[in-house]
DNA sequence: ATCAGAAGTTACAACGTTGTAGAAGCGAAA
DNA sequence: TTTCGCTTCTACAACGTTGTAACTTCTGAT
């Protein structure tokens, strides 16, 4: 079944050895070089030579050898997509994407977990592994503005998220403030007047939970509420019981909320059910609106109303400026590196009532 | 700020140019191919000789160039893992696995998502870009078993899940049959004797519903319990709200369970939402049990009791069988392909009654 | 002192591709 | 006819590494 070939370089297991350029050079009785214009779609090349070639490469089964290709190009084809964790829906969903995107490209994607370590974080950063890298899109977690200096690195390299800013590396973010707002603007515009917020983290400033709750505040503030301390509840995680917990709290702690904004869909997805096991009902009693419209947000009961932060456009960017990097061309006509953010949606579903005087 | 350099290779950007083995032996005083040898712990090295090397090394911020290695060597270090879906919970986790043992073993995942469409899982397998991997890793879902001819590739091949067998190619498989059959079992246990069984996908044999049914059935058998038609409730999809539509179905009909064995942990988790909304509650009137221990079933209310099908042990011996066919091993001490079956284990949690007499 | 064998090191030739530079062919302009 | 420019094709030399085989040097047994 193996087949051993003589030299040191082991061949594929099965019948054929593996063919060179060099083979179908020789049956198409033209150079190597040709073929490899060929190959390259060189502009340059009779058609009949084209022809020849072609069809020498299909009886041969020839493909390139692409390790061949990256030392001569000094490239390989490969970016690395660095994220905290990819059994988090919201980074399943932008791998997947970023992967999407990448194919359209002619690029491969590495997925990098750093399980939540900052060390995990540095080493990915710096790791030597990188070596046969192209570039790499990196979304920070626990990385936070003081290790701005750890960006500065020697290969293309995108940032995203919104735990750290900084000028000198090119970044897609997402709309966190705005989309908050625009999440609880919504409640109001519903008629909901006493909104809560769940998930808060006190005291951060820059970072999603940071963000969304400035949102959250600066909605309020534009249509008039008072702010009240007591309906805002935080929880260090956002997993589906911290909302359960955080709803709890909040229900048996007597205010009466008519709106729930969950800064994102899992917090959501806990809080409507301890509404409901509080014999209350989604939406009738209490609205709740989540963030990041999870692949299962819409197969909740009731469907969530949330804010989806557009990650498709994440992924879309962060591969095309990767690319332009990687190919030495200026993205978006700018030698600057690049600050773009991503505009979010309203999706809205049935954990909503209807916008009042529609 | 581009540094371009004299030929064609493009210097990365930053200030050094890159540094090859030949610079480090110069500086170190030794030639190439000792250099090569200490970077690769080649036995016989003088401690003196490696010391200079490694000083040299660390002095000039050397990393070997992959692509050149990959050339020499034949190899990438790079396998594919090709799998329908990122953002299903089980494949994200599938993945995370994967990624964290190749990663032990120095091997790097390139994430393929075949998006459910066949010619993608098709393309996947017999794709060019293969030239690049060492290998591959497949999880089937559109492919059955009539396409086994598929599988039959020029490149390592190792096929986990329960939608194809056969004997030609390596082969890693999870407990379905005994891991529903424990299911169902540990129901009985608690004393539920009207056991309700949601997403089944009638006729199907090959496959995670058909064999996990089998399982439901052969509990029921050993335990003398006798099989109703009416509680057995299909699902083609096995979404949460498949899940809560199904419960409904199956309390609306009349029939009365006292526990229900949902063929995976969305189902079970729409099942529990469904049963709460009757105003029954979770387990005292039902028990549910559901199938893979998802990340989040933990955090469900109540928290989840499920069957992990061992995927850490998936993981581990996939990647280990496909890097001894990389090497040229014969994994676990045979030539023939392998055929190994996790075990699954029963994870107690609280939507379950407690064992009687215990 | 001699010699076998192990330990340590090296020169050389690949691995398969592509950039460079230039040759060959050909038609049109001078 | 010569010259020029364009198209088409090719020889050659890298890219940076590692396997092979051979060459030293050293150790210890005879």
């Amino acid at each position: 079944m193996e087949t051993a070939a003589e030299d040191g370089t082991k061949a594929r297991s099965g019948d054929s050895r593996v063919v060179t350029m060099r083979e179908v050079a020789k049956k198409a009785g033209v150079s190597i070089k040709t073929v490899s214009n060929v190959v390259n779609d060189y502009e340059y090349v009779s058609d009949a030579t084209r022809e020849k070639v072609t069809k020498a490469i299909d009886e041969l089964g020839y493909i390139v050898n692409v390790s061949a290709r990256n030392l001569r190009r000094g490239q390989t084809g490969v970016i690395a997509l660095i994220i905290p964790d990819l059994q988090l829906p919201y980074f399943a969903q932008l791998s997947s994407l970023v992967i999407t995107e990448a194919k359209k490209l002619g690029l491969q994607v590495i997925v990098e977990p750093t399980l939540y370590s900052r060390d995990g974080e540095i080493a990915a950063l710096h790791d030597g592994r990188h070596a046969m890298l192209d570039g790499a899109i990196f979304s920070p977690l626990e990385l936070g503005q003081e290790d701005v200096a750890q960006l500065e690195v020697d290969y293309p390299l995108v940032l995203i998220g919104e735990r750290i800013f900084t000028d000198k590396v090119d970044h897609i973010a997402t709309e966190n403030v705005e989309g908050a707002k625009r999440a609880t603007g919504y409640l109001v515009q519903t008629g909901c007047r006493r909104v809560a917020v769940l998930g808060v983290h006190p005291g951060e400033k820059v970072g999603s939970a940071g963000l969304r709750f400035q949102g959250y505040k600066e909605a309020l503030e534009e249509n008039g509420i008072d702010f009240d301390e007591r309906l805002v509840v935080p929880a260090g995680m956002w997993h589906r019981s911290d909302g359960v917990s955080a709803m709890n709290e909040l229900l048996d702690s007597g205010v009466k909320p008519d709106g729930v904004v969950a800064l994102n869909d899992m917090l959501a997805s806990g809080a409507m059910h301890a509404i409901q096991m509080h014999g209350l009902s989604v939406p009738e009693d209490i609205s709740v609106i989540g963030f990041d419209n999870s692949d299962d947000s819409q197969y909740l009961s009731p469907a969530l109303t949330t804010i989806a932060p557009g990650l498709e456009a994440v992924a879309r960017l962060s591969v095309k400026v990767l690319k332009n990097r990687i190919d030495g061309v200026a993205p978006f006509d700018s030698t600057d590196p690049v600050f773009r953010k991503v505009s979010s949606t309203l999706i809205v579903r049935d954990s909503t009532r209807r916008v009042i005087g529609r």
